[in-house]
DNA sequence: GTCGACCAAGTGGTCTGACCATTCTCGAGT
DNA sequence: ACTCGAGAATGGTCAGACCACTTGGTCGAC
């Protein structure tokens, strides 16, 4: 074992006990928060940041990779504005990664999301019989179109479902509810599809379900926020009994708070 | 948004379009939706995970990098069975930055987060009056214990505050709910401190909000669900209402923000 | 002068091969 | 039977090279 008298100090002294992707990370992350970057500013090329911040180029990738999955930057290739790593803001996909992957790791339950996804669609109804407006209306009113096609499969349908249900987050202009809602959504799709396609009375529930849109509707253009409330929880709650008979939906299923 | 985001022709054909991390992160996702890949279970070693899919190693890591930022891993170092990259399930801490960084490019605005905030504890709390255990109730005495000194600084206030509404959403026993809470909590930490610091009245507000916690621990101990969801409720908008004179935090305040 | 093809530079994307630091395993020596 | 050290396995890091893509300019043809 020839020792090969390399100088290789190594120089351990700035990173305090950091792995050398974190040194980027909190490089990046400390100007997020001081305000320093913005959304549509650029982070220096990797090459240089690597130089400046005396670590390799693939530790600066390993950060970039990292605050890419936080929907925090963009990369794209090719040199001019186009090009390099940009600040973004885009948390919806990485929300709905993230919830996707701790459902199918049965560290959230699916049923204490159902409750989670009714405490934000509530929030989101109330606040879009405030907020909606005519084109919010109307893109409600193509996702029930589409449920009330007859020949519709329940691929499509639970697609349609889910357009209706963010159409109405979106008009809420919450935007933390808009993406939670989706998010949630997109993480039960799996066992939401397994269910429906198991499902016993398909014909009953498509009905009820397209009542119950109907109804959701009506309640929002005529501003009936606490109406609105109470009938997307019964939706919910409802929907999800008949699909899991096996599990009788816990909590609140007693109190029965017809407001209106 | 072209849709062609990740060309490569020129390579071994079998990823289509992919980035060589994608093709990893692909692997892996796919085995943890099938349940193939479960807690506890550990990924091959990178070296040869690299030489399965026909990647590097270098690209390995990097998606190895964005399982752990969405805290579906954690990589340990060294032989035998402690070390290698290890399935867990730890979305707290992803959660949390995920919110905190994305509340500090102003994407999601504070109100906003305050109005999620709400609607995800009166869930949590209301679970709380049903679910919490005697261990649950001394974890919120505790807390309630440390806000009552009246030498407290605002800092270490606000902490136990933190400490008592997670500790409410603990007790509840919906993991999702309580981490969501916490990350939101955590989120707008900053922007409190700061509202906190600048605040007029500072000792009216303090024994507002230890008679807020009091009756709120009351409702709970009580098992009054009702008056509990109301209670914190307006415990929150109220502190909130304070704390930003300015702005009336009515339902919504979010508007359209042209950043620069 | 105008337009198009081409080339140079700069960017992220990838690969290779090496070495370091940490941790476990197991066998030699006591 | 016990202790300790060498080796192996693993993630962490690095340097350097090349590829693919995009932009912006230059230069030639018309």
């Amino acid at each position: 074992m020839t020792k090969s008298d390399g100088p290789r100090v190594t120089d351990p002294a700035h990173r305090d006990g950091m792995r050398a992707f974190e040194v980027v990370l909190a490089w990046v992350e400390s100007r997020i928060l001081a305000g320093e970057l913005c959304v549509g500013d650029q982070l220096p090329p990797e090459r240089e940041l690597a130089k400046q911040l005396e670590v390799s180029r693939a530790a600066v990738r390993e950060a970039v990779r990292t605050l890419q999955a936080q929907g925090v930057v963009r990369s794209a290739v090719g040199a001019g504005g186009t090009g390099g790593t940009t600040v973004t803001a885009v948390p919806a996909h990485a929300l709905t990664r993230l919830l996707r992957l701790h459902v199918a790791l049965a560290n959230f339950a699916v049923d204490d999301v159902i409750e989670a996804r009714i405490a934000m669609e509530r929030l989101s109804i109330r606040l879009a019989c405030r907020n909606a407006r005519a084109s919010d209306l109307a893109e409600m009113r193509r996702a029930i179109a589409v449920m009330d096609d007859p020949e519709i499969d329940k691929s499509r349908f639970n697609d349609a479902d889910t357009a209706l249900h963010l159409a109405i987050a979106e008009a809420a202009g919450n935007r933390l509810a808009a993406d939670f809602t989706g998010a949630i959504r997109e993480s039960i799709r799996g066992p939401l599809l397994d269910a429906i396609r198991d499902v016993a009375g398909w014909e009953d529930l498509i009905e009820t379900l397209r009542a119950d849109h109907r109804r959701l509707y009506a309640a929002i253009e005529r501003r009936d926020a606490d109406a609105a409330e109470s009938l997307v929880e019964d939706h919910i709650r409802s929907a999800w009994r008949q699909l899991r008979p096996g599990v009788p939906a816990p909590m609140v299923a007693s109190e029965v708070r017809a407001r209106r």
